[in-house]
RNA sequence: GCUCCGGUGGUGUAGCCCGGCCAAUCAUUCCGGCCUUUCGAGCCGGCGACCCGGGUUCAAAUCCCGGCCGGAGCACCA
C-alpha cells in the first residue's frame, strides 16, 4: 500500500468506496481542481471503487456555468487517467432536491424566510430565532408553491434549513438551502428559478450516490456541520470527510478562475490554454504528463496544513518520465553566425548524433558546414584564442570575436575542455526558424529540420529545455515545457 | 470580533491517534564530486528540521496546559 503514497483511508473497504469530485463547470479544470481529481481517483483506485465526476452548477448567476467547462472537465480528467464511472450534473436533477426539501418542510425543518440578508444577520449573530421559523408546514408548503409558481420576486424569500440558532458557530445558524433565481441557465435554460444552493445539492447527491468518502479544501469545512442537520433528519449517514488545506504554486501565484477570466478577457492571455495558466489545458499543451501530475499531488499527501509549493517539484516529476523517452535536437536561440575560416571542403561531412543518448541505436543527421549559427549566450562568453567544440562535430579556435570567424582545431574531442565549451549548434544551410514560448517570454532562433517528425510530441532542445513541439507550417511552434 | 483547524530541514512530506526501535522518512531545491560529447540533462554524495515555554513520564516530534505564528468559515458563491 505504501508505494501508492497516499495515507490509508479510515473506514475504507475494498469494492466499496464511492467518492466524487465537484467542481463548479465555471471555467477549466486548474492545478488546483486537479489535486482533487486526483486524490479522489487515487483513493478509488486504491479500493477498487467507484469514482464520481459531479458539477454543482446550481448558481446561474454568480457562479454562472461555462458551457464548454463541462466537456472539458470530463476530457482533462480521462487525461488525469481518472474516467469518471459516472457523472451527474446538478442542474439536471434540481427536482430531486424539490422532493427532499418538500419533505424537510412538511417535517418543519425547514421553513420559507422572508427576512431580508441584513435582518437575518442579525438574528444570526444574536442567536435569535427569526419570526418566520415557527412557520406552519400547511403554510410553508404553500409559501413553497407560490415560489415555484413564481409568484415572488428574487431576494423575496429563501429556504431555510433549522439548524440551532444559538450554535456557538454562527456559520452554521439556520442556513438556506434554495433562493430565486431570475437568470437563464447554460445547461438547462428557463426551466427553474428556485435554485438550491451548494449545501443542500450536494447533501442530496452525496446520500443519494451512495458517497462513502469526500476529501476536499478546508474551505468546505463548515459545510459538513451543516449538512449534517438534514442527514440527521433524514435518517442518514454522513460520509467520511476529510479535508486539505490551501495550494499555492510559486510560479502562478494567486489565480483564481473569476480572475483568470477577466484577465483573458482583457486580452492579457491568448485563451484558457495560454501556456502561462495553471491550467490543465495549458499543462497539456506544454507537454507534461498526466502521471507527473498525479505523483506531484499524490506526494502533497492530504494533510489540513496549508501548502506553498513550486513548480520545480512536477518539474522533476515530469522529468522522470520524459527525459528517457525525449528525442534531443538542437534550437539555437538568439543565432549568431559566425565562419569557419582556413579551410574549405573538408568540413562538408555527415555529422550523426544520437536522439537519446541512453537509446545508442537512433540517431540523427546534421550537414558539416563552414557558416554555422551558434547562441548568442555561449559566443558572447568566448574570448579571443579560447578553443570551443561543436558538439558531435569539430573543435574551433575563435579568432576575431568582432568578424565573428573561427579557424578549424581539429576533429577529436580529446584534450578539448569539457562541459561549456561543448556547445550545440546549426549549419546555416540547413535550418528551420523555430519559437519556443515560454512563461516569462518567448526565444526565436533556428532549430534543426529533422525535429518537424517530432510535431505533437516533446523533445529535448539540447541545453536548452524541454518543449513540446506544436506546429510547423515553414516555422516550427514549440511550448516551453521545463529546463 | 466569534467558531474551527494547523505549526517537522529552503520547499513539500512520513512519523503523532497506539510515547521508547526517531541523534527523525522520502522527494525537491541548494552545494560538492562524477560522466570520451547537453556544467540548463544524467549519476553519486553532502548540508539541512520536530514554533516557544511549562507539565506528565524512567522516557515526548508524539500526551496535557499556556503563548506565539499561520489558515479557514461566519454569503440568497462554490
Amino acid at each position: 500500500m505504501k508505494e501508492y503514497g497516499l495515507p490509508e483511508l479510515e473506514g475504507a473497504e475494498k469494492g466499496k468506496v464511492v467518492m466524487r469530485f465537484a467542481p463548479n463547470p465555471n471555467g477549466p479544470a486548474t492545478m488546483g481542481s486537479a489535486r482533487g481529481i486526483v486524490v479522489n481517483s487515487e483513493y478509488v483506485k486504491m479500493y477498487d471503487g467507484k469514482f464520481v465526476l459531479r458539477f454543482d452548477d446550481t448558481d446561474p448567476r454568480t457562479k454562472k456555468p461555462m458551457l464548454e467547462a463541462y466537456d472539458w472537465y470530463i476530457e482533462d480528467c480521462e487525461w488525469l487517467d481518472a474516467k469518471p464511472h459516472e457523472i451527474i450534473y446538478a442542474s439536471k436533477r434540481i427536482p430531486i432536491y424539490y422532493k427532499y426539501v418538500e419533505k424537510l418542510l412538511e417535517m418543519e425543518k425547514a421553513y420559507p424566510c422572508f427576512c431580508s440578508r441584513e435582518e437575518f444577520r442579525r438574528y444570526r449573530s444574536e442567536g435569535v430565532e427569526c419570526p418566520h421559523r415557527n412557520t406552519s408546514s400547511e403554510d410553508a408548503l404553500d409559501v413553497w408553491q407560490k415560489m415555484l409558481d413564481g409568484a415572488y420576486k428574487e431576494g423575496e424569500v429563501v429556504i431555510r434549513i433549522k439548524t440551532d440558532m444559538k450554535h456557538k458557530d454562527p456559520a452554521i445558524r439556520d442556513w438556506v438551502a434554495f433562493r430565486i433565481i431570475y437568470e437563464s441557465h447554460p445547461l438547462v435554460g428557463d426551466a427553474y428559478h428556485v435554485y438550491p444552493t451548494l449545501d443542500f445539492e450536494s447533501a442530496i447527491e452525496d446520500h443519494i450516490n451512495g458517497i462513502t468518502h469526500i476529501i476536499r479544501g478546508k474551505d468546505l469545512i463548515d459545510s459538513e456541520r451543516r449538512q449534517r442537520y438534514i442527514y440527521e433528519y433524514l435518517g442518514w449517514e454522513y460520509p467520511i470527510t476529510k479535508h486539505w488545506g490551501r495550494v499555492s504554486i510559486h510560479e502562478f501565484g494567486k489565480l483564481s478562475t473569476s480572475t483568470i477570466k477577466r484577465a483573458i478577457e482583457e486580452g492579457k492571455f491568448e485563451g484558457w490554454d495560454d501556456p502561462r495558466l495553471p491550467t490543465l489545458r495549458a499543462l497539456r499543451r506544454r507537454g507534461f504528463q498526466p502521471e507527473a501530475i498525479r505523483k506531484f499531488f499524490i506526494s502533497l499527501g492530504v494533510g489540513e496544513n496549508d501548502v506553498s509549493v513550486s513548480m520545480k517539484n512536477l518539474y522533476a516529476e515530469n522529468r522522470k518520465i520524459i527525459d528517457p523517452i525525449a528525442n534531443r535536437y538542437f534550437f539555437v536561440w538568439d543565432p549568431v553566425e559566425i565562419r569557419i575560416v582556413g579551410i574549405g571542403s573538408e568540413l562538408a561531412k555527415e555529422v550523426k548524433l544520437p536522439l537519446n543518448p541512453s537509446k545508442p541505436e537512433g540517431f540523427r543527421v546534421l550537414k558539416g558546414d563552414s557558416e554555422v549559427y551558434v547562441s548568442k549566450d555561449d559566443f558572447e562568453r568566448f574570448e579571443e584564442g579560447e578553443i570551443v567544440r561543436l558538439k558531435e562535430f569539430c573543435n574551433i579556435r575563435l579568432e576575431n570575436k568582432e568578424k565573428r570567424t573561427f579557424s578549424f582545431a581539429g576533429w577529436q574531442l580529446e584534450g578539448v575542455k569539457k562541459g561549456k565549451n561543448i556547445i550545440h549548434w546549426l549549419p546555416k544551410s540547413e535550418t528551420i526558424p523555430c519559437t519556443v514560448y515560454g512563461i516569462e517570454r518567448s526565444y526565436e532562433g533556428f532549430a534543426e529540420r529533422n525535429a518537424v517528425k517530432d510535431v505533437g510530441k516533446v523533445v529535448q532542445f539540447e541545453r536548452f529545455a524541454f518543449c513540446r513541439l506544436e506546429s510547423f507550417d515553414g516555422e516550427l511552434k514549440a511550448g516551453y515545457t521545463h529546463p
